[in-house]
DNA sequence: TGGGATACCATGGGTATTTATGGGCGTCAA
DNA sequence: TTGACGCCCATAAATACCCATGGTATCCCA
């Protein structure tokens, strides 16, 4: 497995910890990692997370602006800034700030999404809500490409 | 042998596992995986299923929009998120979850179809009857076609 | 060409391990 | 001292692995 994917129900307990679901933490452990990368995304109720992949994106987001103008230093504060490091303590959970929590109006239940290069942690309606309108996304894009070549590609990919 | 092909008839146990035909299982292995990826289809009861390939067209379908774009992070989710890696055991056997089951509303039973470079999930009876619809139109096609021009062919592969 | 032996496969179930979760306790810092 | 945090242990459920079985197709050799 090298990405992160698949969608998880997680609880938090009495003490605020969440369990990193195990696949994910393969991931974390691969590169060599103890600790989750987490910050708040910039335009949606939702947490992002992950690994050294995570943090790659994150610099070269900010490397498509040039050295000390006025969008990069507002970008690497506004991303570098939020970025917390969660340890994952010896059963592969971790702690959620009371800034990360508020930030997603996350209580005591999340939903954590694999999106590829990291993951997403959303409280669960809030995902819910999302899930459907991104699903009617997808299913225009699959219409819109199924209608460009004619005999292509019939598979498509049923999604 | 380099691509999904014929239909299985398999069966769930009371552990909920099912056996993946060791035709498809060779394709799997070929790609050097021990697992095969799986998603319910987005507008059918089918789950849709495979190997690397797989993986790519959806990775593919992902990259046509640009690094951290709305679209691209709301396709993200929406299949990434849906995505599934469910393990071969050392039989060849993989669990299908609560979820992927509920999609295709599979119980005990399941209906493997090969479709080149993946291969889908039924429900047997759902799938008889999805066979038949299809076959209606592939013959309405065939009509057409052959009223269009010469003779070619009108006895076809009698699918 | 027939018939037995063989290999492969789908399936079944027992058991060990992993995982998610809960709680207790020590430690460090404010 | 009090609270926040890190570590340890406990536990039930889910999962993965091991071995067993019966059926079928294949192969081989007489």
């Amino acid at each position: 497995m090298e990405r992160f994917v698949s969608t998880y129900a997680m609880r938090l307990d009495s003490k605020g910890r969440m369990s990193i679901p195990a696949p994910f933490r393969a991931l974390i452990a691969r590169d060599g990692l103890e600790h989750v990368y987490c910050h708040p995304a910039l335009d949606l109720p939702v947490l992002q997370a992950g690994g050294a992949r995570l943090m790659a994106g994150i610099d070269s987001l900010i490397e498509r602006y040039p050295p000390y103008s006025e969008a990069r230093e507002e970008l690497a504060a506004a991303l570098y800034g939020s970025i917390e490091t969660l340890r994952l303590d010896p059963e592969g959970r971790v702690m959620l700030s009371e800034g990360l929590k508020t930030h997603a109006q996350i209580r005591d239940e999340a939903t954590l999404v694999g999106v590829g290069d990291s993951f997403r942690i959303w409280e669960p309606n809030r995902f819910r809500a999302h899930l459907a309108e991104a699903r009617a996304k997808v299913r225009a894009l699959k219409q819109e490409i199924g209608s460009q070549g004619a005999t292509r590609d019939s598979r498509g990919d049923g999604a």
